[in-house]
DNA sequence: ACAACCATGTAAGTAGTTACATGATTTA
DNA sequence: TAAATCATGTAACTACTTACATGGTTGT
């Protein structure tokens, strides 16, 4: 499980509440990790029982706002994990199982959803865009440049789909 | 949820046992969906629930052969899902997490995983090319290149995640 | 008869999602 | 002071994974 040691990872970047975290994989962080607040709440009082974390000032219960912050022996923890070999997630996309569909059963007006996973593609490619633009250009230093491959990953899976989509659309007018 | 849909497609494709559609899922269907046997034998069992398949014969318990055939409930039901919209899955790898952490507290020899998802990527895309060679060459039908399409998706995502991947590699040799 | 394999199934646990509940703080 | 918002939390459910159990068939 990845979403303790991003949390581990996000904490140490900068102590926050849990709603700050949420709010974090909601924005920048979305377009390669995302959780909400529901699942970031339960992992943090795993963490909190397992010692890796503490809030800060130790408020209990309902509706008072706790600051995280990450203690040694989450620090620890982050690092025999990072070390670790981690498997690639296992993709499964509907629009598959549906194309395949049409080959079997026919009349499925796949092109239609196509074309609509085709735009929100586009979309995110240029928001990935302009976030390069802004935050990644000219000369960077390494620690930059590492942030900067989370982004590109992202940029990289979306042109592919995008190339797929337009090979798709093609192959369904034939 | 794709699963059940996924079942129907290969069934009307061809009719088989709980055991034949695992091992379709961990050959041919595995570039693009996966299933254990657990999962497809639960799955099973709620369908027939619905009414959308019926084991030949109508045998019970452990141990018995059960060939399920979809029932006219079981295509509807297909129908009806194929059209709907249906969101692609969020992609968590852990390895970007990794990376991330990495820029955060260092020291994580990322280096050498990403060297090892390289060969992998490298490997699986060498098995769809020879699929790919083996099964769809030549001037195809509609239903052929229908077919050709998720192979070709498999591709187009190694591809883009080997291009990363080296990409990744020069950044961390700098 | 018994080993190997085929086939179906149960149980327990992890991860993630959706819906809802409740206390605390800010602001109109 | 009431509404809006911030913040934490519970509950129930779905999908998937891992480990194990059990019956049936085939070959030696």
């Amino acid at each position: 499980m990845s979403l303790p040691h991003a949390l581990l990872t996000a904490l140490i970047e900068e102590s926050g509440s849990g709603l700050d975290l949420a709010r974090r994989f909601d924005q920048s962080l979305g377009f390669f990790w995302s959780a909400t607040h529901q699942q970031i709440y339960r992992e943090l009082a795993r963490m909190e029982a397992a010692g890796w974390i503490r809030s800060q000032p130790a408020q209990t219960g309902r509706g008072r706002k706790k600051i995280w912050v990450v203690q040694p022996e989450g620090r620890k923890e982050l690092r025999r994990w990072a070390r670790l070999a981690q498997e690639p997630p296992v993709s499964r996309h509907p629009l598959l199982v549906r194309l395949w569909a049409e080959a079997v059963v026919g009349g499925t007006r796949v092109h239609e959803e196509l074309q609509r996973l085709l735009t929100a593609s586009r979309q995110r490619l240029a928001t990935y865009r302009t976030i390069e633009a802004e935050h990644f250009s000219g000369l960077m230093s390494r620690d930059r440049q590492l942030r900067y491959l989370t982004l590109s990953a992202g940029i990289h899976q979306e042109q592919a789909w995008i190339t797929w989509f337009e090979e798709a659309l093609r192959t369904l007018a034939a």
